[in-house]
DNA sequence: GATTATCTTTGACCGATGTCAATTTGACAG
DNA sequence: CTGTCAAATTGACATCGGTCAAAGATAATC
């Protein structure tokens, strides 16, 4: 087993604690959250968007089943999961969030939130309200269209995960994640290659409809194949068409 | 095996031809479709909203992936499924869709389609272009609102499939399903313990995760115990009751 | 730094669901 | 009525993933 050596952000999402501003205009992460080609008006307009910041420590919740539903949240900082838990003790996480994307949206339909946003690392977020976005919206319609978009991805997102959960095996599971969380992290300025995994597994069990055991099982089969390393919760994918092509593979239905 | 009367619908959504406007203002299916509470200065604005009326004929594709996204549509009659298909020949249907619900927001983010929306009966829908929706929406907030809340409501659907999907065995999924189906139903004016599959036991299977071997396995089950009437397509439902046991029983996890 | 608690790994076994195959049923056309 | 075809049912068997249990590893706490 090799080592891990400290896996590095690019240098443009660096920024030291001084550049942080409140205003969208002068966010790091702009590019992830917000509209891309405003006018330098609707940008002004846009640093309305934001109302404060929020803070969430490690294991608590950004909000809960039940809860009203104010507006949405832009992660800045750390990773979160969303769950539904049911009356009869089920539990399924529902997505694993990072930063630069949005929480909340499940709150709208009914003005309550219908699951959990835990922080999985201390957290901090960008508290959006929903009256301010939808009244912003209004005047300017390139956020208008952002916000439509934010939630249909979002919709194509779950089509992907029902996908992988219907029609996929164990292997093929945990293929798919894999290559789904260094994507969004290498969009991030992460590598490629290695990963941290933030969640338990257990946690990513629930997320692929597998018992912990089984993902744990997996994974050794992957370090048997020669495909990652993996050393608890680090991560070194060595063979990153191995799990493509497991993933894709798989022919029948 | 009993006999299985014409299902009837409740008299207020059976219009006569003559009765069928294209104005949504003068729609039946209005109170499935658009915001309530509007002023009559505002629904005469949304009269805007559907540019066409477009039939489909069974087994067609009202559009498919990686079409063109230009609008969403409301079903007005017919009964829909929407499919993801892989190249590498998987196949998972994502939903199933009646009269009064939105096809389409899957296209929104990429301005493409990214799934097949295919008719299971020949069906009706209200185009709505999606330029025509958000320029409305800005100056009717109700209107924005309700867009906001049909899509919140897609993704909180899909976290509910998503749980199933995780989280039960057959027996669970396959009331979970009918329990949906026969509850959206009687919103529409249907019986709440009768109705007619207007899909096969493999595309049943293929959305809660299953075979269409373990699909019919489990209706002969449920018929067996006394829950179920089944004759081909046509299902009695004889006690809801066991069918919501049957999904909220099950503990574990 | 020692002690816990949590998380992870691994093994042995079992059961639910998938696979393969044969029949049956029903819808439709001629 | 008969033949054809798609859909549904049912059986026999295989297997993947779940269950239960024990041991090891790591992180958190004092």
């Amino acid at each position: 087993m090799g080592t891990f050596p400290c896996i590095r952000r690019i240098p443009y999402i660096v920024l030291s604690p001084q550049t942080l501003k409140v205003a969208c205009s002068g966010c790091n992460l702009r590019e992830l959250c917000m509209p891309v080609n405003l006018t330098s008006d609707d940008m002004v307009k846009l640093d309305e968007l934001v109302a404060t910041r929020r803070k969430v420590k490690r294991g608590t919740a950004l909000y809960s089943n039940g809860e009203a539903f104010t507006g949405l949240y832009a992660i800045r900082t750390g990773f979160f999961k969303t769950c539904l838990v049911t009356e009869d003790g089920r539990d399924q996480v529902t997505g694993f969030q990072m930063a630069g994307e949005i929480l909340g949206l499940d709150g709208i339909v009914n003005d309550h939130h219908s699951c959990d946003a835990v922080a999985l690392e201390d957290a901090e977020v960008c508290v959006m309200p929903f009256e301010r976005i939808e009244e912003l919206s209004r005047q300017v319609p390139a956020l208008q269209h952002h916000v439509h978009r934010i939630m249909s991805r979002e919709i194509v997102r779950e089509h992907g995960v029902m996908l992988l959960l219907g029609s996929m095996r164990a292997e093929e599971r945990l293929a798919a994640f894999l290559l789904n969380l260094v994507q969004r992290l290498h969009a991030r300025g992460f590598s490629q290659s290695e990963l941290i995994l933030r969640m338990t597994r257990e946690e990513i069990g629930s997320y692929l409809g597998l018992k912990l055991e089984t993902v744990s099982r997996t994974f050794s089969r992957f370090v048997e194949e020669g495909i990652v390393e993996v050393k608890q919760r680090h991560v070194r994918i060595l063979d990153t068409d191995a799990l493509r092509n497991i993933v894709n593979s798989s022919a029948a239905s």
